[in-house]
DNA sequence: CAGTGGTCTAGACCACTGG
DNA sequence: CAGTGGTCTAGACCACTGC
């Protein structure tokens, strides 16, 4: 293990692969496997050095690359734990619409209401955001959140029927927290990553209703793909935001 | 310099500060005094680990933290550079709106026309955003970008008066390259993070007509804050994108 | 070839957490 | 107190760039 293989390419370029990510790779086929779930810790670097016979600074890099990806968090004097959207410190991991005022706090917890939840069959977009075949079963949740009554997200998803077979509208009432944590506990399948785009546009009448707005009102439409390890898409999301008392706030490196 | 001292704040808590977060911290210190420009080399880490008698290591992690803050760039074999916008390889660092068929080859570059470009003063938001008092004297420009012909972004921003003296519609209009190119090679301001918050909105008639759409048109708002080092704001920016044909891309980690 | 960043090791010590 | 992650060092070697 000390003495890293070179990898070669098909085209015979010498792609070399560093010790640290190949311990990596190593770490994230474990995650994937289920050996160690969300909000549990890792073995220790110590103990992950032993076992890859490497010096613990050369886990510790893995470790490190693993934690900038969110994959990971670690906490000083305790231990590294497996990312969770458990955690009721970022109750939405994903949602980066915040309201004008800007504390977060002055804001209660959004109230849900699950729409509707049923089996279909994929249409060709939403199979190859989910890289799916056109007609494969699907699932599709509509919901709405609303904050201090006010209705202000409309969400429609599509998940992959047969990871997410069991999943009914009354789990989903039932469920405290959010979705992607019931994702995660319930059907074993952590969100890692996500990619968004962004539109502005104007809803239909259904839209409009669900939303308490005339179909006058510009809305954000957000379409998130969301993806477990090895960047599988697992959830494909559209969602419609108010932006009269909220906004999407983003920060660019 | 190798027995790092123990910060204490005001409160008496002992805010420990390790050896790299001063390197770092000394490092900003100078980019920001300008001993190094944009595009141009900082010293090596050998010759850093000399100046500031600490291991290379040290000063490794240091630079590793400011390569990761997009503050410099890393070249093996050649150096670390000060990061730039002038590189036309990112021609819009700050700029996350793309085609809708994804290829950004696909599209030529933008056709940049300056509407307007004038002294005034601050009204109580603009100073807000770039800590100035109300009435303090700041530049205002319009612009409009177009691709194929097709007029897509609307953006007026706002700069200090003082730091831009001798910024004229002549000058942007003579300039070639991405506009925070010319503010940190002419004007010494390098651009290094930005805050974004994100909005659809309809446009006014004169933002219509300048976009050539009509005032029923959904359109992206994104206002933006550009901070140079220290988090020091230096321009406001409110954009207005048409989303008929391109999207705003964003990643989620 | 010399100089740069990148990897890896081994060992010492520090800061934080919990029992 | 023992165990965790976090810092720092010194030295060896590797990969990439340009002359």
């Amino acid at each position: 293990m000390n003495t890293p293989l070179n990898a070669y390419t098909e085209t015979g370029t010498p792609s070399f692969s560093p010790l640290y990510q190949q311990i990596k790779a190593l770490i994230l086929q474990r995650l994937k496997a289920g050996e160690w779930k969300p909000g549990e810790p890792i073995p220790s670097e110590m103990d992950l050095a032993a076992r890859f016979r490497v010096s613990q600074g050369t886990v510790r890099k893995a470790i490190d690359e693993l934690a900038s990806d969110n994959i990971v968090v670690r906490r000083q004097g305790k231990g590294t734990f497996v990312a969770t959207h458990s955690e009721h410190q970022v109750q939405y991991r994903f949602l980066k619409l915040v309201p004008d005022s800007g504390d977060l706090n002055s804001e209660g917890p959004a109230e849900r209401t699950i729409v509707d939840c049923r089996r279909q069959r994929a249409t060709a977009d939403v199979a190859r955001a989910l890289s799916l075949r056109t007609g494969d079963p699907v699932l599709q949740v509509r919901r709405v959140l609303a904050y201090s009554g006010v209705p202000t997200i409309l969400e429609d998803l599509w998940l992959p029927g047969t990871p997410f077979k069991g999943l009914t509208a009354e789990r989903l009432r039932a469920w405290r927290g959010p979705m992607y944590a019931m994702f995660e506990t319930e059907f074993g399948t952590p969100m890692v990553r996500a990619e968004e785009k962004i539109r502005a546009v104007l809803p239909d009448t259904a839209q409009a209703a669900l939303l308490a707005v005339t179909t006058a009102t510009p809305l954000l439409s957000v379409e998130r793909v969301a993806l477990t390890y090895h960047d599988v898409p697992m959830e494909l999301r559209r969602g419609l935001y108010r932006t009269d008392t909220h906004h999407y706030r983003n920060e660019l490196g």
